[in-house]
DNA sequence: CTATTTTTGTGCGATATGGTACAAAAATGG
DNA sequence: CCATTTTTGTACCATATCGCACAAAAATAG
């Protein structure tokens, strides 16, 4: 590992432009179904330089999936901050998910969903570390929704069902990335989550009723 | 192939039996992380004799995926025909595919998913054969909620409301899958599950509202 | 200019993989 | 009892895979 070198002969590659190649390859193939040798030839490098600034397989696959992780929950923060209103902001959130998945972003031009749904979930029965990254995953998106909806409701909603609609809400973004990789359209898909906003999101006891 | 023969050496195994084993070890380890080797011990047939008997580890790989989707089918419509009533119905229904993604069925006693969802998912970016099947599968989960929705309700709902619920309801079932899979309990899917099919299913017109 | 440090890249090696050739085995037909 | 048919199982092949050894290359420190 490398942090802060001066002497040495200097790197040819960005770290983070490699990661982000890295990272498509992993989302397009899966992570069994990968080799170094296609990881190289997408990135430029050579198998050991990959190794010796990433580790194994193993490790750049878990590495790609935690910055995936980051970027991704930036993404859909940033998305969300587009509107203000509860629903208003799950749906943008859903909408910005639903671009990527279906290829409509920044991140990735191909409809292959998740990265972590599509890829890592084939995984975890085989590896208990692939297993414990994916309880995180599934974790931090259940947070991320609990954080968005306690704020946007303020004590007038109780705890418990603030959690129990977060995991409503990533159950529905699991299924939508699994239906983006099978090729659903991203139109069909807009109208599948906009609905099931309107009807999983908590409503704040009294409210004006559509 | 053989179909009815009756010369020749006898079989040592039952296809059927063969074919059930063959998908455990799929189930487990995903298409790509998946080895003649382990199908050949898990079965105790050799790799000619798979071959002879069902092709490529692909054909091996599409026949279970297939076999899955048939037994799946006729075990959720058999747990759709203990109550009467579509919420019933549907919730019977969820309860049953939950029991099965947590290992709870005579299936699969590890908590893996949904076969196709768990593992075909993660392999239809890089093979259109994949894909086509993937894209079976999800029809085919629509086409069995929209008939029993539509069957359930009998003209009160429109069509296009009833295959909108369908979907939904797919979604949810591709969600709970995921979450089963990254180790989810099944108490807390059976909770996620029956409030979803309460808001997600369709009110035929009037009804008592709760 | 020399020593040191770090990256690069060729090439190797041990293993695993999917698929098949081929002979032995085990049944039936006549 | 012999020919035929089908399955079995050993052995093999060509290829792919991951990881690493090792020397050359390219920078800095003094």
């Amino acid at each position: 590992m490398k942090t802060e070198s001066k002497r040495g002969r200097p790197r040819k590659f960005d770290e983070d432009v490699t990661l982000d190649r890295i990272m498509l390859v992993f989302w397009q193939h899966g992570y069994a179904a990968t080799s170094l040798d296609q990881i190289a030839e997408a990135t430029g490098l050579n198998r050991p330089s990959l190794y010796a600034a990433f580790g194994s397989k193993k490790d750049m696959y878990l590495k790609v999936i935690s910055r995936f992780a980051d970027q991704m929950q930036a993404y859909l923060h940033e998305a969300g901050q587009s509107t203000s209103g509860l629903k208003p902001k799950l749906k943008a959130i859903m909408a910005a998910a639903i671009d990527l998945y279906c290829g409509k972003s920044s991140f990735c031009n191909a409809a292959y969903g998740c990265l972590a749904i599509s890829t890592l979930t084939t995984e975890v029965a085989d590896d208990p570390d692939f297993k414990t990254m994916m309880e995180h995953i599934v974790q931090r998106m259940d947070q991320g929704f609990t954080d968005l909806i306690r704020a946007e409701t303020t004590g007038t909603v109780p705890e418990a069902s603030v959690r129990f609609a977060a995991q409503h809400l990533s159950l529905i973004l699991h299924g939508l990335s699994v239906r983006a990789r099978a090729g659903e359209s991203r139109a069909a898909l807009q109208e599948l989550a906009e609905v099931a906003v309107d009807r999983l999101a908590p409503e704040p006891a009294s409210d004006s009723v559509v």
